[in-house]
DNA sequence: CGTTCTTTGTTCGGTATCGCACAGAAAGCA
DNA sequence: TGCTTTCTGTGCGATACCGAACAAAGAACG
């Protein structure tokens, strides 16, 4: 277990009041997050909530086939293990590290002691929640309406959000069953994406080299989900009370 | 306003506990639900919270363009609104009535000040939020990977699921525009299930004349959210608490 | 009753994506 | 170094769905 000094570098868990984060801190530990592992599977009992700092993780539905489908993704703005507070603490989908980095793990019976304590952590919990719901809500839309292009430029703005690099490590093969599409999909996309001077790929690499011209190139859906993710931060200050009755 | 008598009707109201459930009664407004009629649209700042008894109702994501992409159907199982309590009481969805009937509407603020009073009707909404979360998550999934006729399959049961008869009033241009597809695929898969003798067509009207067909022929996410639910309501009778932590 | 509107059925060409097959390039490893 | 594996690029036929156009049947309404 590591002892922090604040601030923690996710902004989910500064934004909790002062009290309610020097409570939490001695339980913060520190893990690594490596790519490809599975933070929780869908079906599992949470024994701990992840606020990620460095590193990122996408969430996905696995259908009966094995098939999946992205539904959010969680860097350094937000929580894994949602579950925890809103029901049984199963968890009804799998978390997968995305991006190379670090997260806080937390106990879950911490996590709900506060939770229960008063309100102000279930405000911003639950708060941060709605986020959730909104981003899976625009996924649902995005998944019947967009292309696979549309979507790739949106599935890249997403990790670029929440990486420390402009260097997006993932093959096309990983893209695609992220997307639930064909990799040769992913490749022509992204040559298109490349030829346009976006992006430039290699061997399980992905740059973004022009960011505007991806969120011109994008769907509606990243610019729909980010700006209510902006909404979140610019209204809850650190230690500030989220309203939540009209 | 009227007072009511128990049972209410709606499920989610019959499992609260009997002290809350009294308090809220005198409350609650009988509404009629018509067909076509928003409960309230995307960016609403929410007056009210629902709880069909007969009706049904959809929560649709609406696009920039206007096209529409079903999240969630809600009937006596449940509650429209959870914005009130989980956010800042804007809702990011629109609510349309698609099955006539009845529901109940209630002050979001009677609802706030028993959601903030004890924890037992915090649990058991919230709970009830997972599984929204649950059918959210399916539909995004299912957007991806499922044909055009096995989601009209799907769709038919959730509704049948939710109204009084076998009998579904909803034409094919409406369900094309729910399951944001053609009309002329509603109209060809449609035309399939009624040769296959699962369902009985007739402008404007849909009769399902084999269930278990249908079921057979509907992707999972139909089993799936449904088995979800039904976890719900077995784990949870009237007033029972909910568990939220582990 | 006839007129009009809504709903359904059908056709046809176009397109995005799929599924498969295979070749070449880059990286890993002995 | 050479062998193997992984990743990417490309081609090709099949398919599901789209978009538009139009005909016909059923309901609504004067």
């Amino acid at each position: 277990m590591t002892t922090l000094q604040r601030p923690t570098q996710n902004r989910l868990l500064d934004a909790l009041p002062p009290g309610t984060l020097a409570r939490l801190m001695p339980h913060l530990e520190q893990v690594a997050l490596s790519p490809g592992e599975f933070l929780y599977d869908a079906g599992d009992q949470l024994k701990y909530v992840y606020f990620p700092t460095t590193g990122f993780v996408s969430l996905v539905k696995v259908m009966a086939n094995g098939q999946v489908a992205e539904i959010a993704v969680v860097g350094n703005e937000g929580m894994l293990g949602i579950s925890t507070f809103i029901g049984d603490g199963i968890t009804p989908s799998r978390a997968v590290v995305q991006g190379e980095g670090f997260g806080y793990r937390l106990d879950q019976r911490i996590l709900m002691k506060e939770f229960n304590r008063d309100g102000s952590v279930l405000r911003i919990l639950l708060r941060y929640t709605q986020l959730v719901i909104a981003r899976m809500a625009q996924a649902a839309a995005c998944n019947r309406y967009h292309s696979i292009e549309h979507q790739l430029c949106r599935l890249l703005l997403e990790r670029l959000d929440r990486s420390p690099t402009v260097t997006l490590k993932a093959t096309q093969g990983q893209i695609a069953t992220i997307l639930g599409a064909r990799r040769e999909g992913i490749t022509e996309a992204a040559a298109r994406l490349q030829r346009a001077g976006l992006i430039q790929t290699h061997r399980g690499t992905i740059t973004v080299l022009d960011r505007r011209g991806l969120e011109k190139a994008a769907c509606e859906c990243y610019k729909v989900v980010r700006s209510a993710y902006k909404r979140l931060f610019k209204d809850s200050p650190r230690g500030k009370r989220l309203r939540v009755t009209g």
